[in-house]
DNA sequence: TCAAAAGTGTTATCCTTACACCCATGT
DNA sequence: ACATGGGTGTAAGGATAACACTTTTGA
């Protein structure tokens, strides 16, 4: 076994594309690039790593950020690293490989850049539960998702048949809904041809030709994956790290900082339970005033302990169940 | 923002590098490579992507292990892309840069390859808790680290100080050992050049020179740093998917599934609970069969009940705290 | 009959979930 | 006075952690 040490690595072009988060009037919203070659999608920020100039992709990263965009971004981390050949094309494509390495960036909006940046259940609308379920999933997701899980029965190296995928991604059939499957989800209605990148990539409805509605605003090349990818780390990231601060301003009233999980999380969340957990947390102390800004009792304000972070080892908002 | 869209990508080579885990005699090991070149050091297996001949890393992956080992690994799972400048290097380092997409791959020990899988506990010998805490920690990670911690009060954009970090992640004054801190300890040790590896990439160990035990085996380029992300990534993994099952016989009894779980999280578990755990979960089913191996009253065997997947959106071993 | 390992029953505790109610302010 | 949002106490249920004890075999 010569473990391909003498083997040559191909050559292979290699970008960082960033989800950058923010949230304004509880909405979170992610920065949309400028399109290129009058392409009508959205898309996410990119740029290319160079390994001379850079150290680390890290590095790399907050430097074409702060130069693209004069942002500069808080919490970094990496998502994962997409290579599928295809999945990349764009309708120009001129043939080279890329591969794409996704980071989730969070920030507070910045006052200059406010207008760049997209709510980002505008492509995913099916994610956002606050007011309830969303028409879409049982007006026409559920309905063009079953109709193909009724067709091609088995297929190989596949562990699970498409109606329990159904089932689990998108909670039918009595399964709970889980907010972090954002990405699963996502990559069904890909391979169900649902989605309009899909289309794109060659791969035909396996539905009735003609009839789909377009479901959530596609992106280009396979960005909408990335921010999926992104949301759902973000979504799961919130339970055990206090990362909902980087997206907060200095100061903040308890509801404002629910209002911003349930933005994020795309749920709607029990009052008491969750400011229980904030204070047993002991993750905020409050500033001693009051802000008066919405028209009821005022409320009292807070800021971030940032001492938290020296004293216990994983302290996020594990917000429970249904509320 | 023109969101680099016509910026050009720096050509780079991209390698995939694989921790592929088995377990034997209640000992988790992962295949090493041959050494190329002589380098007494022992590496991970690695082979490059080329993305004309496979269409995704992970079939990329899949047949460059079958070729160059004739495993056939079951589950799969990326892990992260390392591309540090300096800890990719090696001692005769042509100066090329290279980045590695990191792989955790599962099978059960092959009979034809066994020897060429080593104990991982080798490489890090603190992370084996099964009989109590390993002594090297408080003779010598500890009192090391300490010392370290002593020098360079605050760090510029280090959100933790070194006391903090070293608290978290081993576990001193009162804090709780995490079993699955492996990479933050393995970097915490890496950046006081506790280890060989850093003393390679230039860093000077800050404490007395020339004393200093080797701690754990070093492994060639950064790839103990990619085993430490395997093995935190899989002790993480046991809690919320049934992946033990992927690295199990066919059938086996609840103490050898016992034994299997705790040889990866490298700790002692509770037996009554972690059976009840088992068969709440409804994880395995009995054969009816009974083994008389060990020689104590015989054990019923049991098989993992492939069906729970598509039951259960998550069932895992979520084993609990001490025992 | 004894060692060695398999296998079981039960309780105390904590955390999660959910309920229903009171408070302070502006109009 | 009343609408609006802020803020709290407490009980039911379930999951977890830990206890000690019985059973079946081989030597």
């Amino acid at each position: 076994m010569a473990a391909g040490a003498d083997a040559h690595l191909t050559p292979i072009e290699v970008g960082l594309t960033a989800a950058i988060v923010a949230v304004e009037a509880d909405e979170p919203r992610i920065l949309v690039a400028a399109d290129p070659k009058s392409d009508t999608r959205a898309g996410l920020p990119f740029g290319p790593f160079d390994p001379l100039a850079h150290r680390t992709f890290e590095i790399g990263l907050r430097s074409w950020v702060a130069a693209q965009t004069a942002i500069n971004v808080g919490y970094v981390e990496q998502l994962y690293t997409f290579g599928d050949r295809g999945r990349h094309a764009s309708p120009d494509d001129t043939g080279a490989h890329t591969i794409s390495i996704g980071y989730l960036a969070l920030t507070r909006m910045p006052k200059n850049a406010a207008g760049l940046f997209e709510p980002w259940y505008r492509f995913f609308p099916w994610e956002d539960w606050r007011d309830g379920k969303p028409d879409i999933l049982d007006d026409a997701i559920v309905p063009l998702l079953e109709q193909w899980a009724r067709g091609g029965k088995s297929e190989p190296a596949r562990p699970l048949g498409r109606k329990e995928r159904l089932r689990h991604c998108f909670g039918a059939g009595g399964s709970p809904w889980d907010e972090e499957k954002v990405l699963d989800r996502y990559e069904l209605l890909y391979e169900a041809g649902l989605v309009e990148e899909a289309r794109r990539d060659g791969r035909e409805a396996i539905v009735a030709r003609g009839k789909i509605p377009p479901l959530g605003e596609p992106m280009r090349f396979d960005h909408r994956r990335i921010l999926a990818t992104a949301i759902a780390r973000l979504r799961a990231k919130l339970k055990y790290r206090p990362v909902v601060f980087e997206l907060m301003p200095d100061v903040f009233t308890l509801t404002e900082l629910q209002r911003t999980v349930e933005a994020i999380s795309g749920r709607h969340l029990h009052k008491q339970n969750f400011r229980r957990l904030v204070e047993t947390a002991a993750l905020v102390e409050p500033t001693g005033e009051t802000s008066t800004a919405t028209g009821g009792r005022p409320a009292a304000q807070f800021r971030f302990r940032r001492d938290v972070l020296q004293e216990r080892p994983a302290p996020g908002l594990r917000v429970g169940g249904r509320a």
